[in-house]
DNA sequence: CAGGATCCCCCATGATACTG
DNA sequence: CAGTATCATGGGGGATCCTG
């Protein structure tokens, strides 16, 4: 079976698999809301600013079937569903902080 | 005058802004061996596995642009083109690193 | 409140051929 | 070698309305 070009990429080059994941326009951004804490679907939406609705279903939705993003409902009404880092997702923290601290400095 | 959506994003939050300047595709991945030192371009091409020509050449415009990359070229023949880091694109190292090694364990 | 469902579009990305 | 020129495309991203 011969490989596609894309995936040949990733599977050799670990760096780039990993762009591949992080390199949507918002998923650090969601990422770097979510190292504070726990938050509802809501809040985040208010947190990542400039995000539609549809944009953080998606990315939540990609994040967590990539195990970094862990989602908790609750059977409430309204319902409530609230969005947290795994640790697989925790560990990203040195990569945040690094770009915060670029981003303060030189944007 | 009022401002567009995107404007914004980038105006009010440098973290935003920081990663609508970073989370191209190839990006990263340009940084990261031009971390290693200077490289011609078609030093760059085969380093930067899975790239064509023509996304090289827009990144590195971008790149220097945004004051990140340096394009020194030399008047010989064939033509001799070197490419490095910036003072600002050197402080990105530490972003670099930090997502190396969260590749490298979780990718 | 937390999404689903649609419609739409532009541009990032790609493949190929060509040149000073 | 270091690009430029063209053509093509898909899906990332957006806006809006709807629903359990």
């Amino acid at each position: 079976m011969i490989k596609e070009k894309a995936e040949l990429q990733a599977d050799e080059c670990p760096f780039q698999a990993a762009m591949d994941l992080l390199s949507g326009k918002w998923t650090m951004s969601i990422i770097n809301n979510l190292m504070a804490g726990t938050l509802r679907f809501k809040q985040l939406e208010r947190a990542v600013t400039g995000i539609n609705t549809r944009m953080l279903v998606k990315e939540l939705k990609l994040l967590e079937s990539k195990g970094l993003v862990h989602r908790q409902a609750y059977a409430t009404v309204p319902p409530t569903v609230e969005y947290s880092l795994t640790e697989r997702g925790r560990l990203l923290q040195p990569v945040i902080v690094a770009v915060q601290e670029w981003s303060v400095r030189e944007m």
